[in-house]
DNA sequence: GTTTCTTCAGACCC
DNA sequence: CGGGTCTGAAGAAA
């Protein structure tokens, strides 16, 4: 080891940034171990002086370990301090929690482990097994959030109105300590350094909790995320995340750099009120910019959604290259990380954010070129349909008659809703506990209070016509219309392709599969003339039919919480046709691991056999995330999406 | 093992 | 609609 690995203290008055008169001169002084180590020396106020002696002196019994320096630290073992690969023939699947239907009497919670990991070489199959276990866990997360919602409202509506008025629960936080308590968060068992497996640069989350039950970033409000000193393999902390979320005022984020600031010394309401001390994540953060250890960046930030009024993003692996101390704002001494995106990853989701808003708020005039329609809906959508192609001279998407809701066969068995005698519900102030229209449900809404769907169901029956509840109630969520701005686009790979430039939530109605809906005599008349047609009843959602089942989290009563009973399952045998009349809906591409799902919807007739195709977000999409359906047919075979579309 | 402290939340109120 | 305020849970620190 040469003294040049011995860390100094001048990083802290960076040549870029000058040395602030409140910091001591750090004088380089030789110790008992033989390491030198600063010592401030000068006549600087007392709080940070001894400071400064406190961090020598951590310095001084790490070093006297006879630490190496690391630079392709993959795993730091903590017996050995050894650096192991972790190979792919190793279970790919680190999740390894107890059943919790095999759990009898309430064991303590995992505690967080010890060891650092640095995750390599997982493989396309692996990080597929991955991103399949984390998909789940989001998926819980989220059913239990929106159920625990639900069980409050429904608490408060048994207590009377009176109640109601009381604070509302978290279910963000309440949902994660259950889930927690049953073994259900990922990654406990080891600490990783990098990337989580199944977790992509772009992900999408609404709560901080959820990126503790990801294994993302264990601190449920603090920014620095790091492995203790006491537990760490040489004593020394090390940070692995961090949250750029603009808590601190002298951050800078430039995007592929930012400014970090360190913690601590703010006072109750958040203002800097006295000096930051090189201690905790501060001390970590330094320590990982010595050993060259990355670390993830979640970004923060406001952006209205139905669930939350904020979101965060994933935006992959940065470096700490730099670190100093520098007077704040506010006057007082603050710590400053640079951190700068490490190369070779994809677009950061911020970013793709951002443009999409851009996208959405700009004037035409700045909009990139390739803009062939602002709206190829004509407004008979709520939201305006883009067109977009900078590829090729495609416009094909223009000479299509926009049609926004199905239409249906004449002549057939076509009752409108209510019509049969049984009527729609009375719930003039909107529909609520024990209304007709939830009996018809199963006795349960398949929508929650923000509108997206909690489960997939064999067909939802929505209030129509003949109900006396407001077009606001929240069993009308498909006829509301789009909510979000979505996008034809040409691409290399997919041809035409769509993408929204909002947000989608996990549950959010989409848009309807529109076409011309033909029965099956119709449809092998077609079909012998050698039209393609699309049959909904073929729409695959097989892999999201788990969605909403809480039967892990509630493995002991799941008898008093069986999934809702739906009688009817619907006999569809129709075919859509969509070479003439269409909407946004059929460039949506074909993929089995699509990110889109069909459900059948009921509201303005109820002829079960023609129910509307709708569809909805199987997980949180990001904006400019090519939407994909699984159209029931393999990939090699006929593909009506590029059969029609195309 | 326990208790206390800190924290780039989140909801609600005005 | 934004800041003040209240509650809070995990994990670090004591």
């Amino acid at each position: 080891m040469t003294t040049s690995h011995i860390p100094s203290f001048n990083h802290m008055s960076s040549s870029s940034s000058p040395t602030p008169p409140l910091i001591p001169k750090p004088e380089p002084v030789t110790d008992s171990t033989d390491l030198q180590t600063p010592i401030p020396t000068s006549s600087s106020p007392p709080n940070l002086y001894t400071e400064f002696n406190n961090v020598a002196e951590t310095f001084r019994s790490a070093f006297a370990q006879r630490l190496k320096r690391h630079d392709d630290v993959t795993v730091l073992n903590s017996l050995t301090g050894a650096i192991v690969t972790v190979p792919e023939e190793q279970d790919p699947v680190p999740v390894s929690v107890p059943s919790p239907s095999l759990v009898t009497r309430k064991p303590k919670p995992q505690e967080r482990s010890s060891e650092l990991v640095r995750i390599t070489d997982v493989g396309p199959e692996g990080e597929r097994q991955f991103r399949e276990v984390v998909r789940k866990t989001r998926m819980i997360y989220d059913s239990l959030r929106i159920f625990l919602i639900l069980e409050e409202l429904r608490e408060d509506f048994a207590m009377g109105s009176g109640s109601s008025s009381r604070r509302r629960g978290r279910a963000d936080s309440k949902a994660a300590s259950m889930m927690k308590e049953r073994f259900l968060w990922l990654n406990r068992d080891k600490r990783i350094v990098g990337s989580i497996p199944g977790v992509q640069v772009g992900d999408i989350f609404f709560f901080r909790l959820e990126l503790c039950v990801m294994g993302l970033h264990g601190q449920t409000q603090a920014g620095i995320d790091y492995l203790i000193g006491s537990r760490s393999s040489n004593g020394e902390p090390i940070a692995t995340s961090v949250i750029v979320s603009g808590g601190y005022e002298d951050d800078d984020d430039r995007g592929d750099v930012i400014i970090y600031t360190g913690h601590g010394g703010q006072d109750k309401l958040g203002r800097q009120a006295e000096h930051q001390k090189l201690e905790g994540g501060n001390l970590a953060m330094e320590r990982s910019m010595y050993y060259g250890i990355e670390v993830r960046v979640v970004r923060g930030f406001k952006y209205e959604n139905s669930v939350s009024s904020k979101v965060y993003v994933y935006d992959g692996l940065f470096r700490i290259v730099d670190s100093w101390f520098d007077v704040g704002k506010s006057g007082f001494g603050v710590f400053k990380f640079r951190l700068e995106r490490i190369g070779g990853q994809v677009e950061m989701g911020t970013s793709v954010l951002k443009f999409a808003k851009t996208l959405k708020t700009n004037p035409l005039s700045v909009r990139p070129s390739g803009y062939i329609s602002f709206d190829i809906s004509n407004r008979k959508e709520k939201a305006p349909v883009y067109l977009f192609n900078d590829i090729d001279d495609d416009r094909e998407p223009l000479y299509y008659e926009y049609l926004a809701s199905a239409s249906f066969p004449r002549g057939i068995l076509f009752q409108r809703s209510g019509d049969d005698g049984a009527g729609g519900c009375d719930c003039i102030n909107g529909c609520g506990s024990g209304c007709l229209c939830e009996m018809k449900n199963g006795g349960q809404f398949a929508y929650d209070y923000s509108g997206n769907l909690i489960r997939m169901r064999p067909v939802i029956h929505e209030c129509g016509p003949a109900c006396k509840c407001p077009p606001s109630c929240r069993n009308r969520v498909t006829q509301k219309g789009l909510r979000s701005s979505l996008e034809v686009f040409r691409s290399v790979e997919t041809g035409w392709g769509v993408r929204s430039l909002d947000i989608l939530h996990a549950g959010a109605f989409i848009c309807e599969y529109v076409g011309v809906a033909l029965t099956r005599e119709q449809a092998s008349i077609l079909t012998m003339n050698g039209d393609t047609l699309v049959y909904p009843a073929r729409f695959s959602s097989a892999r999201w039919k788990a969605w909403g089942d809480l039967s892990e989290v509630f493995p002991d009563d799941y008898e008093r919480r069986p999934p809702p009973s739906y009688p009817q399952i619907p006999p569809v045998d129709f075919a859509m046709d969509v070479s003439k009349l269409r909407n946004v809906a059929c460039y949506i591409s074909h993929s089995t691991d699509s990110n889109v799902i069909v459900q059948f919807v009921l509201h303005d007739h109820n002829n079960i056999m023609f129910p509307r195709v709708m569809l909805f977000a199987a997980e949180n999409i990001p904006p400019m995330t090519e939407l994909s359906l699984d159209y029931g047919v393999s990939d090699d075979e006929w593909s009506p999406k590029l059969a029609i579309c195309n």
